[in-house]
DNA sequence: TTGCTTGTTGGACGATTGTATAACAAATGC
DNA sequence: GCATTTGTTATACAATCGTCCAACAAGCAA
């Protein structure tokens, strides 16, 4: 008589994507309070002892679903940009207004989003990994807005700027959802854009 | 022989404020996580059993402490209001400039802003709460953008994106303090508002 | 089939959590 | 000075936390 197996192997690659992706849920439906190893591995169906097996701590599970749901975000904003075509001004546009539908403006991200934030401040690495992603969505934002037509001195303010205008309309998007839509945040954040590629007429 | 006494018996209101602080304190030391029943009391130098006793739990110190370092918030801006004079667009700007500079940008600030966050998703009274603070924020900002000559009809939309720039970059500000200065903060905002403002000309 | 590798399990362990409660003592009125 | 009130302490309690590790078994090689 053969018994039905009592689990199922996976790649070690395999089996972290989907310990993170529990943890996204996790922290999307219990808040950051909730997200703890048990929790987690109940989610991802595995039992508790392969999270520690896998991760150093919850710490660093939260810091690889931070860096799996930039990339996410990272993928999808790519996407918005290429089918805008090949108009500079159009891709930023693009750019600017997929911030604000989903996949991007989603409860869940904003979970992980906070999670992660609770962590800079006492842990130096951590602090250093939000740098690095940080610098390397202004620096996209930069280059984007060189080819359209803003001069290199002035690329990094402008940059800073948007940064931070498409960053707070997207956390108060997620925050109360009822509060304005997300057409309006396209439109608040497009009039910016339109005032400072303008300037350098 | 009289031995001195144990402990001083407070006012309730007195003692409500100084675990308030302590929670404060804590949230800002040792972060979100750290936020426990008996790390606070021995912070505020009282024993664990007196916070269950003045709050139905840890969220509930968490949003009292939100709600009064929101009012200190306010109450700083309202100085820096009155002290620029009475030019109505005097008055926004240094509303908008008190707001990267002490005691606003304060890393103590954003950690309780954060463990307030992370309960928002949760809990729908939580949700209440901070709706209306927001709410409040940007009501403020639309009453001076009237004074300043914004059409009625455009204030809700100009208010919600200066609140969204001036929260981007202030939250960016306190992150990761290297990035850029809040002299550039400023910078940045101040000519979002002017191009706000000049639109209605 | 047999044996080996290793992903996985499941529970033990001490530490820490939030909550509840009885005893205590400081402040106040009489 | 004494009794009352009540703010405060200290502890007990069950539940949950993160960590750890020996035993197990799925999958692969021989």
């Amino acid at each position: 008589m053969t018994s039905k197996p009592a689990f199922r192997r996976s790649e070690p690659d395999v089996r972290r994507q989907s310990l993170i992706e529990a943890c996204g849920r996790v922290l999307a439906r219990e808040g950051a309070s909730g997200a703890s190893v048990r929790m987690i591995a109940l989610e991802a169906g595995v039992s508790p002892g392969l999270v520690s097996h896998y991760f150093a701590g919850v710490d660093a599970l939260v810091a690889a679903t931070y860096a799996q749901v930039g990339a996410r975000v990272s993928a999808a904003l790519d996407t918005a940009v290429e089918a805008a075509g090949s108009d500079p001004r159009a891709r930023l546009e693009a750019f600017v207004t997929a911030s604000f539908m989903p996949p991007i403006a989603d409860p869940e991200l904003l979970a992980t989003w906070i999670a992660f934030w609770s962590l800079v401040t006492a842990r130096a690495d951590i602090a250093r990994q939000h740098d690095a992603q940080y610098a390397d969505f202004r620096a996209r934002l930069a280059a984007m807005l060189g080819e359209c037509g803003v001069p290199a001195a002035r690329q990094r303010i402008a940059a800073i700027g948007l940064a931070a205008l498409v960053d707070g309309l997207w956390l108060e998007l997620c925050l109360s959802p009822g509060c304005f839509t997300p057409t309006e945040a396209s439109a608040i954040a497009l009039a910016q854009l339109g005032a400072v590629i303008s300037t350098n007429r």
